[in-house]
DNA sequence: ATGGTGGTTCCAGCTACTGGAAGGTCAAGA
DNA sequence: TCTTGACCTTCCAGTAGCTGGAACCACCAT
């Protein structure tokens, strides 16, 4: 199989199976012209790995899942650890967003959106309360 | 002010304040030993920066968010539209992560978790059901 | 003079891809 | 046979929003 028909199978772009390949999450063979030769072993990553992503596991949990699967003797304990480090994350997030959506909603409601130049939603974002000491926003982290 | 005051009082990284000058947020001034000087403008603007980025407003959004607050002659409709806009990706973003806690939750209760290999979150992301067409799973986004 | 704590610049790296250029391969049609 | 077009290849750069580190300068106290 070429790569085409496998992005279509696996529902993963062609761009992301080659980054998979880089980073040594596949190996695929090479047919004499160079193009990359799936079998059905690296079409089955392929999916195992896209329903991982989708469920917002990180590349280096999807490469430990992998070597968990491949390996007869594992414990599923292994694999639980993983995953509720993962649904632990995932809950911490959640309940990010939903205090920042209350906020936000909060705003959006004060503010009555017309021609005029007073806007709570600004006046909030001045004194808006509580922060600590020097906080890090940062994080580009893939989730969902 | 010199930036270390700055970044105690406004709650920000100094890493992070020279970058948002770097990217045209803010322009404080240089004392003649090359030093960043922060007068109070500076200060309030920052303070507007660190508010709107804990509620995960992008930085191009703290961009027209800053142009508006220093526009006397703005609409308050344009910030609320911003501001509506923001929270629609951040309920979406609830909901798909919602999603994504109920179906690792249900796999995380599913499996045991002994010594033993067999494991029902491997065999459910084997084949696990649902997906489309080639997905987009990417994105860098901070959020919150 | 020395040490320590600030400040400065610049470059590289993080996640997980994505876009695009420049070019090789293959099958079908004129 | 030539050409067209779809497909494949590699490589480089860019995305968001910082962060870490190196190498260096400025200031103040001893």
């Amino acid at each position: 199989m070429n790569i085409g028909e496998v992005s279509k199978k696996a529902a993963l772009p062609a761009k992301t199976i080659r980054y998979y390949e880089d980073i040594g999450l596949i190996t695929p063979l090479r047919d004499p012209n160079g193009y990359r030769c799936f079998r059905d072993a690296d079409m089955h990553k392929l999916a195992f790995l896209g329903r991982a992503r989708t469920l917002g596991f990180t590349i280096e949990d999807c490469r430990a899942l992998l070597a968990l699967w491949n390996d007869q003797s594992r414990a599923s304990a292994d694999v639980r650890s993983i995953a509720k480090e993962h649904l632990a994350q995932v809950e911490k997030k959640i309940s990010d967003l939903q205090e920042i959506r209350d906020t936000l909603s909060h705003l959006v409601r004060e503010c009555v959106g017309d021609e005029r130049p007073d806007c709570p939603i600004l006046k909030s974002l001045e004194k808006f309360p509580g922060q600590k000491s020097p906080q890090k926003i940062a994080g580009a982290t893939r989730e969902a």
